[in-house]
RNA sequence: CGGGGCGUAGCGCAGCUUGGUAGCGCACCUGCUUUGGGAGCAGGGGGUCGCCGGUUCGAAUCCGGCCGCCCCGACCA
């Protein structure tokens, strides 16, 4: 294509909105246009890098077994009902009526829909197993959309659902995904982990998240690099610190008056003690009572794993774990909040390893402006169980070998989940085995955020002046820049030079554009096709073509003649690396 | 949903405190001159000042309501 025909609104400044670079460069860039909040237009630049990450992700879906079907974006609400869904999924469900009244939302992800697909037309172990697949916009209604294509509501995924009849078999169909997308992040050039992952309320036993390193990530994970172990921080299992205690010796508690100090930041400077010696006291509700929960000042609580650990060791009922509100810590610690502690409470009390290893430190005294100080568990309160209950983070042990855990952000651009049967249970996706007896297949689902990995490429390919995209997924392999458009010379030689690159099957677009050689140079920098070819009055006086490559400040010449089959050669090399 | 900010030409912004009928840069159009890193000169087009209501002789400006967008948090995965 010839730019001077073609709708790529590059601006020169930033939008006003953007946060992060991704955002930013692809709105510059001319790739997308916002329309409404998390919705966003995809511009001919954008679209056909869309189309090419969807190729790369087609292509290993399709090595991997699985077979590309397109289900319905709009889905009627008796499915959902079905599932248990219309109501547990919130409103992040964007509901609407029809005509008649009827209920229908728009899929936020397809489960419901392709299990009652396939419970209809599959009834034997002879076809199974089974993976289907589809490339498809999605609608999430998110309270806070953000930062460009990485948070969107509106956005483009590849959902994939297998269906085994045992959980063995399931399992190696997870392998194959897996497996899969662990070849896709490399052919896209991510540098990513592939984590351990919580299933949240898509549900299943087994996950995996994989994740694209990047500083602007809104996911935390943690990795340990003696063995390899990754982890979201809310999954990652923290091994036990050495010794019971940390070996002080006991000292008398006392009390004091610790007006307006209520964060861990304000007791800490008040008392001069690191918040390393404070615990904090979170009070959490379960379905039927309360639980005081203990942390080390520093940590973060871990929701998720409070919930398994109270469900596992105290046996409690926790549909949704929650805070308690102002009103009801006030009720269990007699003072308002800020000042709850473990000593004199009348609710079971839990606490995080970390807490286990620390004496003579400093808690709240359950009454206003009041802390008690050289506090020691056992001495001066009990606690009723230990357990893993906070976030991971760098320096963390890791369980699985001692090492140390790193810390890195993340773009989860795949995801990847063991769902067993609750899906098949609850919608009845059963089959017959070979003993002729009713079986709930075995599913896993897989979802990669296609418009998402777009913004992920962006976040690690750019520099200052623009994006730097991969070989596989810029929207054009080369970019011819023409200076002198108005010289005959120049602008013949430069069709020759298009016509022979689109000859050799090179995606080529030729910059045309009939303006200062200042916004060209600036134009292809922030455009970031990864081959810039210039062509001048002067080179072509002796002959000679301009090359350069994107992620590279060399460039070098090359005779005009030469030049269609050395970049037609150099483009396809750089298309088998990946 | 709570807190904060913003809404004026396609984009980025000033003007608002102290009311008098809208301006700057970029972009766009015309002409001439330019051409190796967002060209110069001259001329030109484009705005219900987010919407509704109120105060006033007069509202972008003051008051009230609503809507939208952004940030922080809660929420959500």
């Amino acid at each position: 294509m010839r730019l001077s025909t073609m709708f790529v609104p590059t601006r020169k400044e930033d939008p006003a909105d953007a946060e992060v670079v991704s955002h930013k460069l692809l709105v510059r860039g001319g790739y997308i246009r916002m329309l409404a909040r998390g919705i966003y237009s995809f511009l001919p630049l954008g679209w056909r890098s869309v189309r090419k990450i969807e190729a790369v992700v087609r292509e290993e879906m399709n090595r991997a077994g699985a077979q590309e079907v397109h289900l319905p974006a709009v889905q009627p609400s008796e499915l959902w009902e079905e599932s248990g869904r219309w109501t547990d999924y919130g409103p992040e469900l964007l509901r609407f009526e029809d005509r008649k009244g009827g209920e229908f939302c728009f899929g936020p992800t397809h489960e419901e829909v392709i299990t009652d697909l396939v419970r209809g037309d599959i009834k034997s172990y002879k076809q199974l197993p089974l993976n289907l697949y589809q490339i498809q916009t999605k609608f999430r209604d998110e309270i806070r959309p953000r930062f460009g294509l990485m948070r969107g509501r509106e956005f483009v995924m590849k959902d994939a659902y297998s269906f085994d009849t045992d959980l063995e078999a399931a399992e190696s169909s997870y392998d194959a995904m897996f497996d899969a997308y662990e070849r896709i992040c490399n052919r896209l050039g991510f540098d990513f982990r592939a984590v351990e992952a919580d299933t949240g309320n898509i549900g299943g036993s087994r996950s995996h998240e994989f994740q694209v390193l990047a500083e602007t990530g809104e996911d935390e994970i943690v990795s340990c690099p003696e063995c390899g172990y990754a982890a979201n921080v809310e999954r990652a299992e923290i091994g036990v610190e050495a010794g019971e205690r940390d070996g002080a010796e006991m000292v008398e508690m006392s009390t004091v008056d610790t007006p307006e100090a209520r964060t861990i930041e304000e007791i800490s400077s008040f008392l001069d003690r690191p918040a390393e010696q404070i615990v904090k006291t979170l009070i959490y509700k379960t379905d039927d009572t309360k639980v005081a929960v203990l942390l080390r000042g520093d940590h973060q609580a871990n929701p998720i794993k409070i919930a398994d650990f109270l469900r596992e060791k105290l046996d409690l009922e926790v549909t949704s774990l929650e805070m308690a509100t102002d009103a009801e810590i006030k009720e269990v610690t007699n003072a308002p909040v800020g000042f709850a502690g473990p000593i004199e409470i009348d609710i079971p009390i839990v606490a995080d390893l970390s807490v286990e290893a620390m004496s003579n430190f400093v808690v709240g005294a359950n009454k206003a402006d009041t802390h008690h100080v050289d506090v020691n568990h056992g001495r001066d309160f009990d606690v009723t169980a230990v357990g893993d209950l906070r976030l991971a983070g760098a320096g963390d042990t890791c369980a699985q070998c001692g090492g140390i855990f790193e810390s890195h952000r993340g773009i989860e651009v795949g995801h990847v989940f063991l769902l067993g049967d609750k899906y098949s249970q609850s919608m009845e996706a059963n089959y017959l085995d070979t003993n002729g007896k009713h079986q709930p297949m075995q599913m896993g689902c897989y979802g990669i955020g296609i418009t998402r990995i777009l913004a992920a490429v962006v976040e690690q390919n750019h520099d200052d002046d623009g994006i730097i995209w991969p070989m596989p997924i810029a929207p054009y392999q080369v970019l011819l820049t023409v200076l002198h458009t108005d010289n005959d010379d120049v602008m013949q030689a430069a069709d020759a030079i298009y016509e022979g690159l689109k000859e050799q099957g090179v995606e080529v677009v030729m910059d045309d554009r009939d303006t200062g050689i200042g916004s060209k140079f600036k134009d292809s920098d922030l455009i970031g096709i990864p081959l810039r070819l210039t062509l001048g009055s002067r080179g072509i006086g002796n002959g000679q073509v301009e090359m350069k490559w994107r992620d590279s400040d060399e460039q070098f010449d090359v005779p005009v003649d030469e030049v269609v089959d050395r970049v037609a050669s150099e483009v396809a090399a750089r298309m088998e690396k990946h």
